[in-house]
DNA sequence: ATGAAAGCGCTAACAA
DNA sequence: TTGTTAGCGCTTTCAT
């Protein structure tokens, strides 16, 4: 059973192709006795428009291109999920390619987005990257939990964040304070600073430093082995780390050294801080992702003119727990 | 900056449309010196292939559809982890659509997949679903982690996995059992079943159950409650959830109730259970995931040609903690 | 080895 | 209101 065209449906309804085109497309001026002619064909014989060629003939595919690091992280879930939803309410379908941290397949991933013509890209990029070809692209992109100068983004501010959570544990009593990440972290340096415009200072030695490349619970576990095998305890009320997971290796690590005197803080809310009981920061995900896809649906539907980029900028929430 | 197309190609190395696109197919009769002309020409202007009219052409869109009831589950998400990297080397993209539980979205999911010329589809499905019209679909599809009638099909069975865990509990030395879950679900039969082979019959009273539709922490939670105050207790000293976000909810609540001589085991192995150092059921969801992949690839280029669906079955590991 | 011509399935301009 | 024609960007005969 070869494919059915418009063609077949145009000779068994008796009509020319583009007459049935014309029904398709709910085209106005056609006459209601043809329309349910072809209609009744199209049905009977179970016929669908091939959105390739449409895609060919009209300029827009109604794919949007997703673009992220991995699967690993709950909030980047979160994204695909909800865009998934909102995608398919505005018919559109999503192509899905990972990055994995790696510029080079986050590249090629990009491209092949175009090859297939896609009419937008969504991308949660990649850290300390370069994107300045992204201003380049010939369709819109947007950029979701991180922003990327000169390209419509939607997130939190990261140094807020840390700021954010510096304040609430000032408020709490605190007024010693560690940190365990990565250099140059944003929510760090934010914490950094909450807590010094309220006159304390950062000792760096409270500073459990990652590898950039750091990533499982096991490379986690380790860094921090590593500080205690140098520093046996940690002077400090409260720390900070870059994420949930490096909260609770945090936790489990200072319970079995018996550091019980330093409150832990993790980062994104995910189940994890939920199931331990560790304070977190959460990131209001649901309103990030909605207002991605609506930001980049209107861009691509022109209706979004400014000329510049749009930064959506949402506020963390901390929650405190324990 | 219009896209620039074959055409413009062709005019600038000065030959004509089709020995671009010869040597865009690294078609050998194409005199290297001209080749090398044209090569210079896609080089210097960027030009791309468009891969929507390669896929109207030739009859192969080098997409997979790939559709799951939700991100929910970190099986759904590692296979889709897996299928993506797979895909990428193999240079198709994928397409990702979400069914949500309802038959309806997944239909009108799968059909648009066909729409887009998939070369084929593979599925998670929908549980208790019928799914008789794929066996006429017009591309290869294959299901992944459930196996389905005439289908070709990749996954643990999940009645053996469940006497394997009655098994494991007998050898324990465990006599009486209870179950956490959905009624007719393969694992609990099995399960049911693997200490009915020892001589211990279930006790239809030890059965906490979930309504259908239960899959939220909540519902599980409610569920349990519901249970506990009309038994006070459970008698049995070890017991199955259907999943480990069950098996959780179970040991909180067995905890809060000072239930503390009823061993709960888990089912799948994610993170929770690790985390809650509760034994689980092991899924081996690379191998799965991977031998989806290729098995779906073997059908898509007509490697694989035996007539009936192929079901290949792994068996499921026990993961004793706590 | 290369070009001319046809056509994949569709939409849109034009004529009738 | 409908049909004829052209063309989206590409691949593949078929001649040369």
């Amino acid at each position: 059973m070869a494919k059915i065209t418009m063609k077949e449906v145009a000779k068994l309804a008796g009509v020319s192709q583009p007459t049935v085109s014309r029904v398709i497309n709910n085209n106005p001026k056609v006459d209601p006795k043809i329309k349910k002619r072809v209609l009744d064909v199209i049905n009977e014989v179970g016929y669908r428009p091939n959105k390739t060629a449409q895609t060919l003939k009209n300029t827009t595919s109604k794919i949007i291109g997703v673009s992220m690091p991995n699967l690993k992280n709950p909030y980047y879930i979160s994204i695909l999920d909800n865009i998934e939803s909102q995608a398919r309410a505005n018919n559109y379908n999503i192509m899905v390619s990972l990055s994995r941290n790696n510029p080079k397949t986050e590249q090629s991933n990009l491209s092949s987005f175009l090859d297939r013509q896609v009419d937008g890209v969504m991308i949660i990029p990649i850290q300390n990257n370069d994107y300045e070809f992204l201003k380049k692209f010939p369709v819109p992109v947007l950029s979701a939990t991180w922003f990327l100068e000169g390209i419509d983004s939607v997130a939190i501010s990261h140094y807020n964040a840390g700021v954010l959570a510096a304040e609430n544990l000032y408020n709490s009593g605190h007024t010693n304070f560690a940190v365990a990440g990565y250099l140059h972290d944003e929510k760090i340096d934010g914490f950094i600073s909450g807590f010094y415009s309220k006159g304390i200072t950062f000792n760096n030695d409270n500073f459990i430093e990652m590898s950039k490349n750091a990533s499982t619970p096991y490379d986690y576990k380790r860094a921090i082995e590593d500080y205690l095998s140098t520093h046996e305890t940690i002077d400090a009320s409260c720390i900070l780390a870059t994420n949930d997971q490096m909260a609770f290796e945090l936790k489990k690590l200072f319970e079995s050294n018996n550091i019980n005197n330093c409150e832990i803080i993790g980062f994104d809310d995910t189940d994890i801080s939920r199931n331990q009981n560790i304070s977190s920061v959460h990131q209001p995900i649901e309103e990030i992702s909605k207002n991605s896809f609506e930001l980049l649906l209107s861009r691509i539907n022109k209706e979004e003119t400014k000329e510049d980029a749009i930064h959506l900028e949402y506020d963390a929430v901390f929650i405190k727990r324990g």
